[in-house]
DNA sequence: CTGACTTTACGACGTTCGTCGTAAAGGAGG
DNA sequence: CCTCCTTTACGACGAACGTCGTAAAGTCAG
């Protein structure tokens, strides 16, 4: 398999575009600047066609053939925050500061802690197959 | 205590800058060239003195009066890390998904895993003492 | 066909960032 | 004082983005 190593890096506006995908899942332009607007994002519509065209060319996003075209987002969440969380991971620290940073966050509830303390537990079974399959 | 809600952003090269700042705590300016150039960023000399400066207009970083003019950073690792964790956190996915990602992690040791259990309990009686304080 | 509304295509302008070149200012050696 | 090397100050240029305006094309009620 391919990995794809896409290096896209997406400015904050680009991500709000697919924010809004994602929750659409598609969206035609008007619906799309509509979504953004009651959204609390105040922002024209040609800013919106444009931000869309963009990330079209970049290949994030897919635009259908139909007549009033459809947009639809080509990555993922993971995929957007793989790119930023790496740069972080690569260039400022490590995973784990960056953890405690994210367990920082006061909107945490007991069930989120429960949840990643779950993902620990799966990430270190992980590790030990991985050890015991020779690396 | 007035914290410092800096908004600021930071691109992948002004991070590259910072990074370097945070080794050698301070640096002139052939020094920090040189600190690039053998940590393997080929990078013109002027292009780094650019990159300083501008991060010393925008308050990132301070430049001393002395002779070989001395940089040093002004924001921590975590300032940085903080914006980028706070975009993604409110526009991308919530805190738990990035833990996830961040668990994915292969560079990550039982030790890491470990202490990531340990900032989850922190996290815990952080929570508990808020909430029986009537937060 | 015609006018009105929707959907697209293009082009513009300002800012930030990546990358430098070049010129001016300061000292060290003769 | 003059020359050479280091340190600074400025200015340039292109690519990426944020933000739109306006014009061209399509579509549909009369």
């Amino acid at each position: 398999m391919a990995k794809r190593r896409s290096e896209a890096r997406f400015s904050s506006g680009e991500i709000g575009i697919l924010r809004m995908l994602w929750e659409l899942g598609a969206a035609t332009l008007s619906a799309a600047h509509e979504a953004m607007v009651g959204q609390g994002q105040p922002v024209g519509y040609t800013t919106v066609q444009t931000r869309l065209e963009r990330l079209v060319q970049k290949g994030a996003v897919a635009k259908s053939q139909e007549r009033p075209a459809r947009y639809s987002a080509l990555v993922s969440p993971e995929d957007v925050s793989e790119s930023l969380l790496s740069l972080l991971v690569e260039r400022v620290s490590g995973p784990v500061p960056l953890v405690a940073q994210l367990l920082q966050d006061e909107s945490l509830t007991p069930q989120d802690l429960q949840e990643i303390r779950r993902l620990i537990a799966q990430a270190e079974q992980n590790l030990c197959g991985k050890a015991s399959r020779g690396g």
